[in-house]
DNA sequence: TTCATTTAGTGTTGATTTTACACAAAATTA
DNA sequence: TAATTTTGTGTAAAATCAACACTAAATGAA
């Protein structure tokens, strides 16, 4: 005799911004038990009759109001027991978000929703830490062999910004003549007309990421690959 | 008002095998509608009370009797209407077997499991292809930085094993010199004392992988990683 | 107005890694 | 014992990586 299966399915987004040289992860403070008032990844229950992707971009839509750069599947957790209710099997993605959509949707409760510095994060609900470890590695990985830094930054930058961002992500120096020399040998970035003003010091030369151009070399089997010193 | 959700979990695997330098993949014939009578990836629905990784290792057993020495999560799929009756969310796994667990086990109907080659495919149920080819995709990316190629072998193998293993995998030729130069520079095989007869030619020393010293030189920042002319 | 400070921009050299390449050794079979 | 098969090995040129420091262009303060 067969028991009928009963599980749940969920998505959870672990959603990355970054601003000021700090990486940060979006988080929701859940409203209802189990773990009411703890912060959690944004995510929930799949609809009936929407994919997996639609689920993520609805729910953060629905809870964050933030608009997602780039999107992939993470991982998928299904530990009975994980949620304490049900069963629940929940398909995590991971995503980037530019500073350009950086902004939290005036339409929900900024009190629920916020972004964390990756150096101050609360304590999480459910196994959402363990599932924030996994994303961060997998950012850490994945900037160096494939070009997703620019998803965190604005359209136009300047190299330096390219620069902070793989600083801050790794956590570490790099020297930044090699680095350029080898971003820029990939010819993938275009140089704009236009220029920077920071504070104070030198003004930069603003680039952009070309997407295009990268499509096309991966064709002619280029692969994008970054090693340090 | 709020549907309550029904989707049914499901696990599926891609089981690689590797022997007489051509790899296959582990398939099961259906024996009810749909797809009846097609080949499939081996797989089924999650138990209310079982991990995931359990329910794969479950099926794979009940359906193929094979033992398997390498699982790893692949991807989820979960697009409705890729199973024709219900909503299916599948957890696909990616697993290894070496020709020592090669054997189909006894108890199942030795018509309705068989290695398949991967170059003559049969058509598969559901989406399955799909499935396949990115598993094949991890296969030949992931041997490139994970001592994953090891589990395809017997314990014990000679050099030339691995080499052609290698070749097969990335369909390409290798440079022998350069491979076992690279390979037995990262010192994580040890040479056995014994030898391997070759139905004819030169005998060879047999290695063996030793994943012990592999991680310890993983934890001392060791990175496997082949790059190839 | 110039001096101190900040950030952008740039080349060279030595070390290391990768690639290309060919022949001798040990066994089997005819 | 000659032909065939497979194992096993070194070197040199080319490419890539790693280390390293000063000048340029702006701002702000003295």
């Amino acid at each position: 005799m067969k028991i009928p299966q009963n599980i749940k399915v969920a998505v959870d987004a672990v959603v990355f911004g970054y601003e000021q040289k700090e990486l940060s992860v979006l988080l929701i403070k859940r409203g209802v038990e189990p773990f009411k008032g703890s912060w959690a990844l944004p995510g929930g229950l799949v609809l009936e009759n929407e994919s997996l992707e639609d689920a993520v971009q609805r729910e953060l839509q629905e809870e964050t109001g933030v608009t997602i750069d780039y999107l992939e599947q993470l991982y998928t957790f299904g530990i009975p027991g994980r949620d304490p209710r049900n069963r629940v099997v929940s398909v995590t993605y991971f995503a980037l978000v530019s500073p350009n959509n950086f902004k939290i949707s005036a339409d929900t409760d900024a009190d629920e929703v916020q972004w964390f510095s990756i150096n101050e994060l609360p304590e999480l609900a459910f196994d959402h830490d363990k599932i924030l470890s996994i994303a961060l590695k997998r950012l850490k990985s994945k900037i160096n062999y494939q070009p997703i830094g620019f998803e965190l930054l604005k359209k136009e930058f300047p190299f330096s910004d390219l620069e902070h961002l793989y600083q801050t992500i790794l956590n570490r120096k790099i020297d930044r003549r090699n680095f350029r020399k080898k971003i820029l040998s990939f010819g993938i970035l275009t140089e704009t007309d236009k220029i920077h003003q920071p504070s104070s010091g030198r003004p930069a030369k603003l680039f952009k990421f070309n997407a295009q151009k990268y499509k096309e070399l991966q064709k002619s089997g280029f692969h994008f690959e970054i090693k340090f010193a």
